[in-house]
DNA sequence: ACCTGAACACCGTTCAAGT
DNA sequence: ACCTGAACACCGTTCAAGT
């Protein structure tokens, strides 16, 4: 309705004014606002990101975001950007080689692993942005990701269709590792630390398993794996699954 | 603080007041809330569950729930247990036959998946609701999923830590698959058919690829079985592979 | 070009009060 | 025992107005 004189059309500038020096306070940015949105959704997680509670960790108004951001989804798409696009970037540049399908495959996903393990409000925060059509967005880097992945299988010798369902079950497998991260991080934060959290599970679960009248026979089974994992091991063995049955497929054609 | 006199203690009592009968309209019960809210999270998405949303359907007052429920959390968790409980109930009473491990999780999975695809929002309500320590709740249910397929993968002939990362794909790609549907439900709200959803999903993913510098050889190749794949297939095709995958460990033992 | 204060239309939750 | 209205402390977003 208001003729905005000033929108920032198709997207915005980066680094809005380069020149001019003489403003007091080190001024917004875009930048400036993504990196303490970050540091916000790594320390205290998804739900702590207020636009108040970052406006005020800057040292503004509110509403002096609206000016360099579209909205909320907009501003989580460009935060997940920042952490996804340079590492997908970097295995991208290696050549792909047919022979080692499988290592390549392993190193580009365990490096995906590490990035949701590091920053669990990923998965979520890319899904509610899902509606940003922005050509920098996550979304371009999460499609990177996934076409390095099944060009890497097409090398290998699968079928598009084969190579569609290995990476729907890989990426499926790094969406689903990200919801148990961010579980563990919002216990984390709670106090206990990692091994104390993993006792209360194991020990809940099979608290729960009694307590129900049906005997549990694997959850007792598996108490004490559960109750002494390293999650990122948990990835690699679920991983290590997925990609013996790929290899089934590479021998079998 | 205030020593509220008539606080439901260790759990709600179901159907609170049975006789009685002349009050004048149907009054509220804990059913008919779950059953409100579930037709709502249905119908409109997890976004759209409000408390002022829900009581208004009710035709009751907003604070008049929580003197059936503790919070939203409780609430989300009540609604996924009542969804989940039956159908992983009658999954747990056959009576497990080792020599169809393979067919019998299968039909576990895809019983869940089949949950997962007609309301989209479990996955994410149950891990909302995460500190519920109900033993009637959601956690419940997914914990006696959990334990029937791992119970499944022992009887074939894996070792716990084999079962643990196979049971951590499964339940991982399920998650997966809820993200995925619940961002199909979205569009399908917004009005498109899912012809069209897909049609436009695959162009707009090649859209990107092209204005994207490098080149998404996968992508390109994939393009066709995405725009006209079956979600269902997809699910069952990731599913194979990792089956595949643990049939390879069960015949090395 | 960039930032502000104040307002709008929402949230979940609490609580004294009614019947 | 069950329900209410009103209030509290929040949200994201808009907008006229300042510099």
């Amino acid at each position: 309705m208001t003729d905005n004189p000033a929108a920032p059309g198709a997207r915005r500038t980066r680094r809005p004014s380069e020149r001019r020096a003489r403003r007091s306070a080190p001024t917004l940015s875009l930048e400036a606002i993504i990196a303490a949105a970050i540091e916000i959704l790594d320390m205290e997680g998804l739900d702590a990101l207020t636009l108040r509670r970052l406006s005020s960790a800057l040292g503004v108004g509110v509403a002096s975001l609206y000016w360099h951001i579209d909205d909320k989804d907009d501003l989580l798409d460009q935060c997940a950007a920042n952490i996804l696009r340079p590492v997908i970037a970097r295995y991208r540049e290696r050549a792909i080689d047919p022979d080692r399908w499988r290592a390549q495959i392993t190193d580009l996903s365990t490096a995906q692993y590490d990035l949701v393990r590091d920053h669990p409000w990923l998965p979520l925060a890319t899904s509610e942005a899902v509606n940003q059509i922005t050509p920098s967005g996550a979304h371009l880097a999460i499609i990177a990701a996934w076409d390095r992945t099944g060009a890497l299988l097409l090398a290998a010798g699968l079928s598009p269709l084969e190579a569609f369902h290995a990476t729907t079950a890989i990426s499926n497998h790094l969406i689903g590792m990200g919801a148990s991260a961010s579980r563990a991080a919002a216990a984390q934060r709670a106090g206990a630390d990692r091994a104390e959290v993993l006792r209360q599970t194991s020990e809940h679960m099979l608290a729960l398993a009694a307590r129900s009248n049906e005997t549990m026979p694997y959850l007792i089974a598996t108490a004490p794996v559960l109750a002494d994992h390293d999650e990122r091991e948990q990835f690699m063995g679920a991983l290590n699954l997925i990609l013996d049955g790929v290899e089934q497929r590479v021998r079998h054609d």
